[in-house]
This record gives structure tokens, C-alpha cells and sequence, in this order.
DNA sequence: CACCGTTGAAACGTTAATCGTTATAACAAT
DNA sequence: ATTGTTATAACGATTAACGTTTCAACGGTG
């Protein structure tokens, strides 16, 4: 199994639509059946989207619930509460540091990837973020 | 140190303006100097570009060289070679698997999600395959 | 107020990938 | 044959993911 990539951001949409959707109790330990997961995962992820001010929790029984209306919540919003992203951060890629300055190819080429990437990332946050959680709902049925 | 993401497209691009450019003396160590790393790590990465048919190397003094034009080669192609990734790989995603198929999330929750991740990472991936090596090189001064 | 189920969070171990390094073998050019 | 280059295996350190156990804090119900 590659690990390289975390299941984070699948799971907190799957949280978040069990609460937009409401079919069942809305315990962690419900959630946690759902998504067929140790409780404390789940916790863990929705810790994240509580911090990202997407969600929060009242102590005591079964008190989740959205911060925003499903309609408002767009999939890279999810992405980035999961993986503590910041905006203009390149998450998505790596530029090897270091390179030699002396030669014309390590002189630049930081430079040069940075904006490349930037391209290929923004390409897939203009995607996520024009999709919302309202979008999927309808297709939990 | 971040290490989630893997710095070998990075390095191969690199490599490969490296080569494209000539700037400098081609061996394996002139190419390590220039990317600031151990000789072993850049053959390491050369290898995959080889097994994906990018470029190849004839033993002896610093027999690197294309296999296709700069004109030829996208970021797509290196991405994938040195991930190795297949085509229709839902590589840069990974969603939980097992859900409770009893619960109308957890049934449908797989569908739902492989079909907004693909298009998410499409739209990464057609970013970088509509930019080539060659349009990479004339920064390279 | 006491109890019980829920939530929150720390801590631990396992697994997997990255990556720098050493060592060794094979090969080409001179 | 010698020397420099390439190819590859192997090792260890580092890091992140993630499932699990454990315990403290809190709310609602009786």
C-alpha cells in the first residue's frame, strides 16, 4: 500500500457528508462505522476540519454539525484543512534545493520549476475549488 | 523536511535541460555538481527516465542523450517516469477503502470521489503535459 | 448529584517511502 | 592494462501515515 499520499482528505468528505446528510446518528463511533475506521481517526480528521472552521462539535452526544452551509463548502477547502496547507503553498510538488549556481541550469532552475508547478498545482485547485459539498450530496442516495 | 513528495521530477528536469542545453561536460558526476547531490541518486533517477524511454546512456564518458526532441517531451511524461505512474492512475489521491456499504455514504462514497479526484488530477496532468522540455531550455541562460 | 456515553488528546508501534551513502561489478576509451 | 564512467545492490536514517490503547474532560439523563 503507498502511504506516500494520506486517505485524510477522502475521509473528511466522507464525515462531511455524513453530517450534511443526516441518514443515521451523528456519534464519531456511528461515523467511524461508516467509514469503517478506528474512532480515533475520525476524531483526528475532524479535529483538522474544526480548526479550519468548517465544522465543530458539541461535547456531549452526537453534536456535529457544519459551520457552513454545503453550498459554501468547496472541495479544496476539505483539501487544504486536511493537510494544513496555506495558500501560494506548493504542496503538491518539490523542488530539490541546493543546485549550483555556477551552472546556467542550477542557476535558474528553482526559479523555473517554482512557476511550473505553481501552474500544474493551480490547475488542480481551480478544480477542487469549484466543486462543492452540496454537489456530491445528491448522489449519497 | 517534507518528504511526503518525492524530489525526482524535480532532479529530472534538471537532468534532462542539462542535457538538452550542453552546457557543460555530460557525465553522470558533471550532472551531480550541478543539481548538488550524490552521483548515485542522479543514475537513480536517470534509470527511471531510461526504463520510460526518455532518454538513454551509452557506457563509457558521458554518453547521455535524448531520445526525442526538447520539442517532444512534457512535464507529463517525466512526471510520469519517475513515479511510475501508469495512464489513468489515481496517483495523486488516495481514498479509504472498506466503507460500510449499510450506510448510503459509505456505498456510493467510492464512486463519488474517484470520479472528482480524476478530475482534479486531470486537470493537473493536462498542465503539465502542454508544457515541454523546450519551452523550459531558452531560461536556462 | 452520579452515571454513562461521547469527545479530545497524548503516546506508542508498525509500515512504507525518500534519500544519502558505501561498495562492487561491468564497461569504454586510451 | 589502467583509468574514469556507468549500473546496481544494500544499508541506515528520517519522516509521514495510521491503527491502537489509554486516560481525562464534558454533557445529558436519570
Amino acid at each position: 500500500m503507498k502511504q506516500r499520499v494520506s486517505t485524510r482528505f477522502s475521509m473528511a468528505i466522507h464525515i462531511l457528508s455524513m453530517i450534511a446528510v443526516k441518514h443515521t446518528e451523528q456519534t464519531g463511533d456511528e461515523i467511524a462505522r461508516s467509514v469503517n475506521n478506528n474512532p480515533v481517526v475520525i476524531r483526528r480528521v475532524i479535529g483538522m476540519l474544526k480548526r479550519a472552521g468548517i465544522m465543530d462539535v458539541r461535547a456531549g452526544v452526537g453534536g456535529a454539525f457544519l459551520l457552513k452551509t454545503p453550498e459554501e463548502i468547496t472541495l479544496l477547502e476539505i483539501y487544504r484543512a486536511v493537510n494544513e496547507i496555506e495558500e501560494n503553498d506548493l504542496y503538491a510538488f518539490r523542488i530539490h534545493e541546493d543546485s549550483n549556481v555556477g551552472c546556467p541550469v542550477g542557476r535558474n532552475i528553482e526559479s523555473v520549476l517554482h512557476s511550473e508547478f505553481a501552474k500544474a498545482q493551480a490547475a488542480m485547485e481551480n478544480q477542487l475549488g469549484s466543486t462543492t459539498l452540496s454537489q456530491l450530496i445528491p448522489r449519497f442516495i
